[in-house]
DNA sequence: TGTCAGCTAATAATCATTCCTATTTGAGAA
DNA sequence: TTCTCAAATAGGAATGATTATTAGCTGACA
């Protein structure tokens, strides 16, 4: 079931299926965090030795540009990678460093009518994302 | 006068005054631009030939300790000096790659208050950044 | 079954940043 | 003023993440 969810979205993103597309599709969709290239290519290794750390970031990059994931770059400047396609914001855990997804679709509607009604001259604002520091309570 | 605002500067933020200092203070003070340290190298480089750009990562380093700069890394992962001590956020112009300061104290308040009144489940907020991507109007 | 465009593995190259170390500098002690 | 020593600097090597290159492989399709 998964392998076939995973194939009907490669293709229909319009990339032809592979194996290693497919194993990197599923690391991404289970992974809670925001793995980095690096340790998408741990965690696939495992069951497929022989990948290359290229072979990841290329395909990485091609969800990418297919609209299949999302990436940023953090703090320190290393790039994450990110299933959830809809806008949402990241908790950057100080004591953790975990990255955590936090959606709040008020707080991005009130950044929304913030910004309509606050213009800044001769700027126009395409996307707006919110970097939240702090540690668990 | 520059430079005697300099001196006291560096001198007052428990830094030994050095001539390297100087240069690489006066350098940041004048940008309106955030500079990277290799921007900074290039700059400074053409008065002071000598100057290693180690030096100008140490030193830039030095002061964001002493609290004279703030430090960042924009969205490729590069780091970015800012002399502007207080709160601001900052334009990511997509078209020009140039990043500007964009001080709104409403827009501070409005976040505050919002984390204030919607709290997150075992989080405490620290710091809060927002990252505003657009264009020329 | 043969072809060919597209993939992949392996490895080299690049870029920003940090580390290392021999040498220099300069503030304070004598 | 001269001496001394910790701190600072220059220059270059090392590191880590990412991108580029390229030769060989694979699988859809004629
Ligand atoms: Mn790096
Ligand atoms: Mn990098
Ligand atoms: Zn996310
Ligand atoms: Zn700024």
């Amino acid at each position: 079931m998964t392998v076939e969810t995973a194939k009907k979205r490669i293709i229909e993103s319009g990339l032809k299926f592979t194996h290693q597309r497919m194993v990197v599709y599923n690391a991404l969709q289970v992974s809670a965090d925001h793995p980095t290239a690096e340790s998408v290519y741990e965690k696939v290794k495992e069951a497929n030795p022989s990948i290359s750390l290229g072979t990841i970031y290329k395909t990485l990059e091609n969800f990418v540009r297919a609209g299949i994931l999302k990436k940023f770059t953090d703090d320190v400047g290393v790039m994450r990678f990110d299933p959830m396609l809809e806008t949402h914001s990241h908790l950057y855990f100080t004591d953790t460093q975990e990255i955590k997804d936090y959606k709040d679709p008020g707080l991005v509607l009130l950044l929304k009518k913030y910004f309509e009604e606050n213009q800044i001259d001769n700027f126009e604002v395409e996307e707006l994302s919110l970097v939240i520091k702090g540690k668990t309570k």
